[in-house]
DNA sequence: ATTGAAATTTAGCTATGACTAAAAATATGT
DNA sequence: ACATATTTTTAGTCATAGCTAAATTTCAAT
């Protein structure tokens, strides 16, 4: 049986898989970081998802989903970025509360209820926060995007996604309309990791941390 | 803490309570039958809730539920009723589907959602099947309405409430169109417990047998 | 009042998925 | 290369919530 537990682990997993962050191996103490417990019970649930030809796990060196677990990893994917829009788009919720909600809620929807929403929103290929949605057959694909951090002085650029780790963040980012398809330019960059002075949209000029600005991607002209 | 496991239990006890069918006592057969459980399972259960202060539990006579454990049961109640109306009303879910649906979703919702599909919705008092919806400060009112089984020939009525137990009922009575808001007349009454002859809204003609009759719950003139 | 049937509880087991502490393997710095 | 630090695994525990089988209590009928 395909417990709430397993999902999360998969997904997880799946998402460090593909993070670029992580230089490829996926470790028990990652896994265990991300899913906030301790190693140990992560190292008994990884023994129990090889056991069950979810991954291949190389005891002390890390993980791999096979075929099938990455197949239920993006179905739980799809199921999150489905809710977290239905949520905003269709309930209203606002971009940091919607994680936690759906975090819940996707272990607990149908096929059907899947289908309805999925139909309800048009058929959407890309989250509340920008990012992909996997098709019902398991297919997805990962645009590169450059992190704001990265631009330089002068260049200009559309949000395209956003990291949706943090909530607090989340609000900030909300409040000042860094929000998807926004264009923005960069009008100042002070030295030595300092902030980026931007211009929002039209008219708006805001002064940005770098550790925001590397939580936003954007798509430079 | 209060697991899902709980919630159910004690939306079930509050159900069995309320219900004219049992003769006052809420006994752990009972109890086990309509949570398809063991019965050992239930007095398991039943201990826990009796230590925890959610119900009064007399060994071998029954269980009753205390203050807090009808205030949880009544917010489970109410998460349930509000779910299944915007499973049918804003997503198009047929009589017979949500149910299920609800039932895991109940225990997955936060107090937002909740607020929010309760808005959505307009407040509603009654939910899909007819059921009545308690209050966020957990009044519920139960209105007596007569089985339609019950009605002589002749008798005209007016359809309030379904029993929500049986989806393939339920699916048998959405087709005949026996909804709630539904006019109906008795025209015949077989004898020997037979099945009635019904004039359905304007025109339509059925006969329907006494366990259906019996599910549908009405407001005579 | 007693006996047999039915309901209920007790006792003991199972699986899931956490945890801590200790042991073992791997990685790192000199 | 080797000692130490870090990571990972193993071993053993706990809580939840189910189960079966056996013991006990209650109920019903004579």
């Amino acid at each position: 049986m395909l417990t709430q537990a397993i999902e999360d682990y998969l997904k997880t997993i799946y998402k460090l898989q593909h993070s670029d962050e992580h230089g490829e191996r996926v470790t028990t103490s990652v896994i265990a970081s991300r899913m906030e417990v301790a190693a140990a019970s992560a190292t008994n649930m990884i023994k129990k998802l090889a056991e069950m030809n979810l991954l291949m796990y190389t005891p002390y060196q890390g993980v791999e989903l096979t075929a099938s677990g990455e197949k239920i990893a993006l179905e739980t994917i799809r199921h999150h970025r489905l809710i977290e829009l239905y949520l905003s788009q269709a309930l209203g919720y606002s971009w940091d509360q919607i994680d936690a909600e759906a975090d819940r809620l996707e272990h607990a929807i149908s096929e059907e209820f899947e289908d309805r929403i999925d139909e309800a929103l048009g058929y959407p290929t890309v989250g509340a926060h920008g990012e992909p949605i996997p098709t019902k057959q398991g297919q997805i694909d990962h645009p590169k995007y450059r992190r704001l951090s990265e631009l330089q002085d002068g260049q200009s650029a559309v949000i395209r996604r956003v990291s949706d780790r943090n909530p607090q963040m989340l609000r900030y980012m909300e409040n000042l309309q860094l929000l998807l398809g926004t264009r923005i330019e960069v009008t100042a960059k002070a030295p030595f990791n300092g902030p980026m002075q931007l211009k929002i949209g039209a008219a708006k000029e805001v002064s940005l941390g770098l550790e925001v600005a590397g939580s936003i991607f954007v798509e430079a002209d």
